[in-house]
RNA sequence: CGGAGUGUGGCGCAGCCUGGUAGCGCACCUGCUUUGGGAGCAGGGGGUCGAAGGUUCAAAUCCUUUCACUCCGACCA
């Protein structure tokens, strides 16, 4: 491919909308150009790269025994009502919905869950059928609250989806694992540096799921684990060993202490002279269902932090958020502050940490201004909460192991892995007829690759001061032939010679033979970031030509003739 | 949705406070010179200043409404 006739539009000042580095650059290169806040139109050095990823993702699925489909990307609404769904995504605003000519409601597929489930209901009815594998690489639609950062949170997007149909959970089991045998090859293959770790499932729903994450500072998810015991997770499902509480002894009396003004963990610490870790202190949320919405409380150690997350999962509710103050203070008849279970509404739903299961003597606010109570002790004081594992692990805190500390970075999600067991196929009563005779629901999993998400996260890993730096699986073109002046006919000649030379040998390679002048054409095949550069210029009239690594800038002038050898060699190293 | 901010040629910005009819850099076009690290000189084209309404002799500038976009929080590949 000729530079000069692939519409390459290179821009020199940083877009004033791009935050990350990776945005910047491809907006800078004009791999991407916005459209609208979350939709952009991908330039021709782009849509190559999205090819080359999805021509590995399609290989590492298809040698799992994926079998690939297209689904339609609109959606009728009755399709999510029999799954329950369109609730609940609409409640969380991210469903793009539209109306056909007859008024009747649609969406613009954000997954495909239901697709997919009822048209294995319409396709399978034995067992002898499955299992199987089916999946598309398509664009997605999500009204994503606030799309930012380019292609890591867009509107549209491009996400391979797959679904897993077994007889029964070891079948799942099986299906399961060999794409999360797919994914590990294709994010090594596509060259970015990534952790796979537990994770929640989310409005997806089912049991187990794992996501794939390319290790960035830019990265939204914060993830913890530990290199003693390997274990690691997304903190939003993450486990740990908590800080031990000091020992709280019988049930003592309860008393009640004037506690002016002293509303906050810190506060009470002081004034009592005791340790965070035997205190509780209760946190109202407002939940959200579909049918209702009710103010919860939930008691937490006061060392220790929630996680919504895990509150979410535990209440089973669509949304959480923290109560109002002025709901607050109508339900306890307190100022915020000291809010606590003795004496609440009954008809509140209170939960309470795992931590606090057997604590006795805590300290609690009591719902009345200006007070708190010692010895406190469930069951006798007030009634027993439901305990769940509530708590937000922190770096710092032992492995769930107990092998050794766990430890924080930042992941940008690009894969996600789930078993979804029988939710989709029961709610849409989608099965097949077993070796018994009987009918049965199929035992699904699902699986999303963001495409278009792990080529900028590519980018966000391997940049410089200078541009992109792509990993050779990925890169638009894997050698780009600079031929340093198009006016010089033995340069014209060097240039075109290599790149048929490169072409030959099966290497992807472009020929730079836009009139530009020498300084601007480096500058924007940096830029642009093939893995190696080839350069036909001065060198040229004595049969030389350069030969150059993007990643560390090592160059070697070598005669003409061992260019190509150079160039593999260099490709192995990028 | 809550909070903060920005909309001025393709891109990046100034002008706005203190109204007087639009400017700079890059990019683009023409010519000459230059030619291996984003060239120089000369000439040129392109914007009803996000939109609507209002105030005024006069609005990019002041007022109102509205839309879009960005950033900080909750969602997800």
């Amino acid at each position: 491919m000729r530079l000069s006739k692939l519409h390459v539009v290179t821009l020199r000042e940083d877009p004033a909308d791009a935050e990350l580095p990776s945005h910047r650059l491809l907006a800078r290169g004009g791999y991407i150009v916005k459209a609208a806040s979350g939709l952009y139109t991908y330039g021709p050095l782009m849509w190559r790269t999205m090819k080359k990823i999805t021509a590995i993702v399609n290989e590492e699925i298809t040698a799992e025994g994926g079998i690939e489909v297209m689904m339609p990307i609109m959606h009728p609404r009755e399709l999510w009502e029999s799954s329950g769904r369109w609730d609940r995504y609409v409640a969380d605003g991210i469903l793009f919905t539209l109306k056909d000519s007859k008024g009747a409601d649609f969406c613009l597929g954000p997954t495909h869950e239901e697709v997919i489930t009822s048209y294995a209901d319409q396709t399978i009815t034995s067992y002898k059928q499955l299992p199987v594998n089916l999946y598309q690489i398509q664009d997605k639609f999500r009204d994503e609250i606030r799309p930012r950062y380019g292609l890591m949170r867009g509107r549209e997007f491009i996400m391979m989806d797959a679904y897993s149909f077994d007889a029964d959970q070891a079948g799942l089991d099986a299906s399961y694992a060999a794409m999360d045998r797919a994914y590990r090859r294709i994010f090594n293959r596509c060259g970015v540096s990534f952790r796979s770790v537990q994770a929640d499932a989310g409005a997806i729903g089912g049991s187990g799921s794992e996501e794939f994450m390319v290790i960035a500072e830019a990265g939204e998810d914060a993830i913890l684990y530990c290199d003693e015991s390997g274990y690691a997770a997304n903190v939003e499902k993450a486990e740990s060993v908590p800080a031990e509480a000091p020992p709280c002894g019988d049930a003592g009396e309860m008393e009640k202490t004037a506690t002016p003004d002293v509303r906050t963990v810190e506060q009470l610490e002081a004034f009592f002279d005791l340790p965070a870790a035997a205190m509780a202190k209760t946190v109202l949320y407002k939940a959200t269902w579909a049918e209702e919405e009710a103010l919860v409380a939930v008691m937490m150690r006061g060392d220790l932090s929630i996680n919504e997350v895990k509150l979410t999962n535990a209440l089973d509710c669509l949304t959480l958020e923290l109560a109002e103050d002025h709901a607050i203070v109508k339900l306890t008849g307190a100022e915020v502050g000291f809010a606590g279970p003795v004496g609440l509404n009954e008809k509140i739903r209170l939960l309470a940490d795992k931590t606090l299961e057997g604590r006795t003597n805590l300290l609690t606010g009591c719902n009345e201004t200006g007070f708190h109570c010692q010895n406190v002790n469930a069951g006798r004081d007030f009634p027993e909460p439901a305990y769940h594992d509530l708590r937000e692990a922190k770096a710092g805190e032992l492995s769930p192991d107990g092998k050794g500390p766990l430890l924080e970075a930042r992941g940008i999600e690009v894969g996600h892995i789930f078993k979804l067991g029988d939710k989709y196929s029961t709610a849409m009563k989608a099965s097949f007829i077993g070796e018994n005779g009987k009918p049965a629901p199929f035992v699904m999993g699902c699986y999303g690759i963001g495409v278009s998400r792990t080529a900028q996260s590519a980018v966000e890993q391997r940049h410089d001061d200078k541009g992109i730096i792509w990993p050779a699986a990925i890169a638009p073109f894997e050698v780009a032939v600079a031929i340093v002046d198009v006016r010089k006919e033995d340069q014209v000649a060097m240039g075109e010679r290599l790149y048929a030379e490169l072409q030959a040998e099966g290497i992807d390679v472009c020929l730079d033979d836009r009139k530009v002048r020498a300084g601007a054409k480096f500058k924007d095949l940096e830029l642009l970031g093939f893995p190696v550069q080839v350069t036909a210029g001065r060198g040229v009239g004595e049969g030389k030509v350069e030969v150059t690594l993007r990643a560390s800038g090592e160059r070697v002038e070598v005669m003409a003739e061992e260019a190509c050898a150079h160039v593999q060699a260099f490709l192995e190293k990028a």
